[in-house]
DNA sequence: ATACATACC
DNA sequence: TACTGGTATGTAT
C-alpha cells in the first residue's frame, strides 16, 4: 500500500526479474529477492519500476470494473462468446501442419560458452560476460540468481551474500566479434540442413527440416541433401519470377511436406529428431566445443518453447497431433509463450489465468478483457497454432525503422547534452547511409534520471531525411520542445536516442547486387580517397539529396548517383551487414564498418535481413508456419 | 499521426 | 556509486 512497503511477494511480481524464462528452476528465490530488494530497492530504477507496476494495477482495476459491469448485465455472456470464437478455433485447428518439422536451434549460455572456449577454468565458478550490464551468466552463477539484464553490481552481491564471502562473480567483458564469429560457425552448419534458416540473433536460429528428412528419409546421403536443397533456395532466389513458380512447383513437389506424406509418423518423429541430434554435433564440433539445444514441433511458436526444455545441450520433440500439442503446452505457465511477457502475465494472473491450460478454459474471458490483436493472439497461443508475434511475417523484408541510442551520466550541462544529441544523430546518419535509408519520420527519445521515457516524433511530408545536420536539427528541436513542455522537475537527462522511420520506398534504390561474402573477399583493395566513417554520409551521394521534394516514386535515380560497376570502382559490400560500403575499398573505413556492425544489434537485424532476404521470393512449404492474419 | 508501453535477445 | 541497446508492434488518444 504504501509506497515504502514493497514485500517480496509484491516485488516479485513485476519489479523482481523472477526466474521465469530458463534455467533458475529450484533454487531460493526468497533470498534472492530479498538481496535484490535490500541493496537496490531505493534505486531510482526500482521507484521506476514501481511506478510502471503500479500503472499495471490500475489497468488491471479498469479491467476488473469493466468485467463487473459486463457480468451484471449479462450472466451468459462466456457461453456466447465461445460459440463465436468456434469457428476461428476449428479454423486453427484445420490449418495444423501435420508434420513436426520446424526446429528452434538455440545456443547454450551463448556468449559466455564462447569466452569459456579459451578459459574452461570459468566454468564451474560462478561468472558471466559483461561488467554494468550481465548479458549471459553461467549456470553456476544462476544458481545465485544471477541472470541476463541484472546490473553487475547487484550479480556481485548476490554472489558473495549467498555464497557467505567464499566465491566472487567473475566478469567478462564482451567480445562481439568472437561471437560473430562463432555464430557465423553455427549458421554454417545449420544451413547444411536449411538453407532458408532464419537467424534472429546471434544465438539463436530457425529451421524447418521437413524437406532434409523427406530426402533422407528417401535414402539420400547428406552431400546428396545437400545439393538438392542448395538448387531449390537458389531456384526461389532467382529474380526470373517465371521461372521461380515454375521451379517451385517441381521444387515442392520433391521437397514439400507431403513428400513426407509416404512415411508413417512415427518414422519421420524419430528421423527428425536424430537428424537434429546430429546437427547439434556438428555444431559442436564446428564452434571447437559449443553447445546447444533445439525444440522440434509443428510450428515455430511450439518448437521454441520446446527448445528450453531439455536446456542445456538437449533437445525436445513435440508432435504434431493434438494431443501432443496440448500436453506439451497446457500445463505451461502463461509466461513460456513468446510474446507473454511480464506484463500480460500478470494481467492474466490477476483474472486467474496461470497456465496455458487456464488460457484456453477462459478464453472468453480473455477476449473479452483484451484488445482483439491481443484477444486473437492469446487464443492461437491457447492451442499453440500461432508462432510468436515478433517473428514477423510478410513484411516484405523492409526495416521499419533504425534507431541509435546511448546512456551516459545524467546531470551533465545542457550543452553538453545537445553535443551528445548531435553525436547519436551523426551516429545514426552514418547507419542509414550504410544501409541507403531516407526516412520521413524523426523520434526523439529521452531517459530523464527517473527512468521516465518520453518521446516526440515528427514526419517531414514529402521529403526524406538522412544527413546528420538534418536529424540532428529536427532532434534538438523536439529535444528542446521536450524539456519546455516537461513539467515539474529538473529534465536531467541520462539517455538520448534518436530514431527515424517511414523510409523511402526500396525500388528506387541503387542496388549493386554483390552481397556475397566471396565478393567481399575477392573484391579489389585499390583505395581510393575518403576517409573515416564520420563522413560516410557526406561522401555518399545519396539518390536524393536530402531534404528535398521527393521524385515522383517511380522515377529512377538520377544516373549520376549511381556508381557504375567499373573495374576500379566496384562496390565493397560488408561481409556481415550485406550492405555496400562507400570508400569500402579503403581498409580503414572497411574496418571501422565492420567494428561498427559488430554492434550486437546490428549484427542481428543484419543477420535478420540477409536471412529475410534469402526468403524474399516465398517458397510454399514455409507459409503455413507463419501463417495467419 | 503521435506518444507511450510491451516484448524479444 | 551502480540497472543496456536496437527493433518491432500494440494500444491510446
Amino acid at each position: 500500500m504504501t509506497e515504502r512497503s514493497a514485500t517480496s511477494s509484491e516485488a516479485s511480481a513485476l519489479v523482481i526479474a523472477a526466474g521465469d524464462k530458463a534455467g533458475m528452476e529450484g533454487i531460493d528465490r526468497t533470498k534472492i529477492d530479498e538481496i535484490i530488494l535490500r541493496e537496490s530497492g531505493d534505486s531510482a530504477y526500482m521507484k521506476q519500476q514501481r511506478k510502471r507496476d503500479q500503472s499495471v494495477n490500475e489497468k488491471i482495476d479498469q479491467m476488473r470494473v469493466k468485467l463487473e459491469e459486463k457480468d451484471r448485465a449479462s450472466s451468459n455472456w462466456r457461453r456466447s462468446i465461445e460459440s463465436e470464437l468456434e469457428p476461428e478455433l476449428r479454423r486453427l485447428m484445420a490449418s495444423r501442419k501435420r508434420r513436426s518439422t520446424c526446429v528452434v536451434v538455440d545456443m547454450d549460455m551463448f556468449y559466455f560458452a564462447c569466452e569459456a572456449l579459451t578459459r574452461p577454468e570459468l566454468k564451474d565458478k560462478p561468472a558471466c560476460v559483461g561488467g554494468g550490464m550481465i548479458l549471459t551468466s553461467n549456470y553456476c552463477a544462476r544458481k545465485f540468481g544471477v541472470r541476463s539484464a541484472m546490473a553487475g553490481w547487484i550479480g556481485d552481491k548476490l554472489v558473495s551474500e549467498l555464497s557467505a564471502g567464499k566465491e566472487r562473480l567473475i566478469h567478462v567483458p564482451s567480445n562481439f566479434h568472437l561471437y560473430t564469429e562463432k555464430s557465423l560457425q553455427v549458421r554454417h552448419v545449420l544451413a547444411q540442413y536449411d538453407p532458408g534458416l532464419k537467424a534472429y540473433s546471434l544465438d539463436e536460429a530457425y529451421l524447418d527440416l521437413g524437406p532434409y528428412v523427406a530426402l533422407s528419409l528417401k535414402g539420400f546421403t547428406h552431400e546428396q541433401i545437400q545439393n538438392e536443397l542448395k538448387k531449390a533456395n537458389e531456384v526461389s532466389d532467382d529474380d526470373a519470377d517465371h521461372l521461380v513458380v515454375e521451379l517451385e512447383d517441381e521444387a515442392h513437389g520433391l521437397l514439400g511436406d507431403e513428400s513426407l506424406d509416404a512415411f508413417p509418423q512415427s518414422v519421420a518423429i524419430e528421423a527428425t529428431a536424430s537428424i537434429v541430434r546430429k546437427m547439434r554435433e556438428q555444431v559442436c564440433e564446428a564452434t571447437g566445443g559449443l553447445t546447444c539445444s533445439a525444440g522440434v514441433a509443428n510450428n515455430f511458436m511450439l518448437a521454441k518453447i520446446a527448445s528450453d526444455r531439455n536446456k542445456p545441450d538437449g533437445q525436445c520433440v513435440v508432435g504434431p497431433f493434438h494431443e501432443d500439442v496440448l500436453n506439451f503446452l497446457h500445463p505451461l505457465p502463461t509466461r513460456k509463450v513468446p510474446g507473454i511477457g511480464r506484463v500480460t502475465e500478470k494481467t492474466l494472473h490477476a483474472f486467474g489465468i496461470a497456465t496455458v491450460e487456464d488460457l484456453y478454459t477462459n478464453r472468453a474471458l480473455v477476449n473479452f478483457l483484451f484488445k482483439p490483436a491481443t484477444g486473437g493472439f492469446l487464443l492461437r497461443a491457447s492451442v499453440g497454432c500461432t508462432c510468436s508475434h515478433e517473428s514477423n511475417e510478410g513484411n516484405s523484408g523492409g526495416r521499419k525503422g533504425i534507431s541509435r541510442e546511448r546512456t551516459f551520466q545524467s546531470g551533465r550541462p545542457w550543452t553538453e547534452v545537445n553535443t551528445r544529441l548531435e553525436d547519436i544523430a551523426r551516429k545514426l546518419s552514418d547507419d542509414m547511409s550504410i544501409k541507403n535509408l531516407w526516412a520521413q519520420t524523426t523520434t526523439v527519445k529521452v531517459k530523464l534520471d527517473t527512468f521516465d521515457v518520453l518521446s516526440r516524433s515528427k514526419t517531414v511530408k514529402g521529403m526524406y531525411l538522412q544527413k546528420p545536420e538534418d536529424l540532428a536539427k529536427l532532434a534538438s528541436e523536439m529535444l528542446h520542445d521536450l524539456k519546455k513542455e516537461h513539467k515539474g522537475t529538473s529534465f536531467s537527462v541520462r539517455l538520448l536516442g534518436v530514431r527515424c522511420s517511414n523510409f523511402q520506398g526500396e525500388e528506387q534504390r541503387l542496388d549493386s547486387t554483390q552481397t556475397s561474402i566471396q565478393k567481399f573477399l575477392t573484391t579489389n583493395n585499390e583505395s581510393n580517397e575518403k576517409s573515416l566513417s564520420n563522413n560516410v554520409s557526406s561522401a555518399n551521394t545519396p539518390p536524393c539529396p536530402a531534404p528535398r521534394r521527393v521524385p515522383p516514386k517511380k522515377e529512377t535515380p538520377r544516373m549520376d548517383s549511381i556508381q557504375p560497376p567499373s573495374p576500379h570502382m566496384i562496390q565493397v559490400c560488408c561481409p556481415m551487414c550485406q550492405q555496400p560500403i562507400e570508400g569500402g575499398n579503403d581498409n580503414v573505413v572497411l574496418n571501422r564498418h565492420i567494428d561498427s556492425c559488430l554492434n550486437s544489434s546490428t549484427v542481428r537485424a543484419a543477420v535478420k535481413e540477409e536471412s529475410v532476404a534469402a526468403r524474399q521470393s516465398k517458397k510454399p512449404r514455409l507459409t503455413d508456419f507463419f501463417g495467419k492474419k
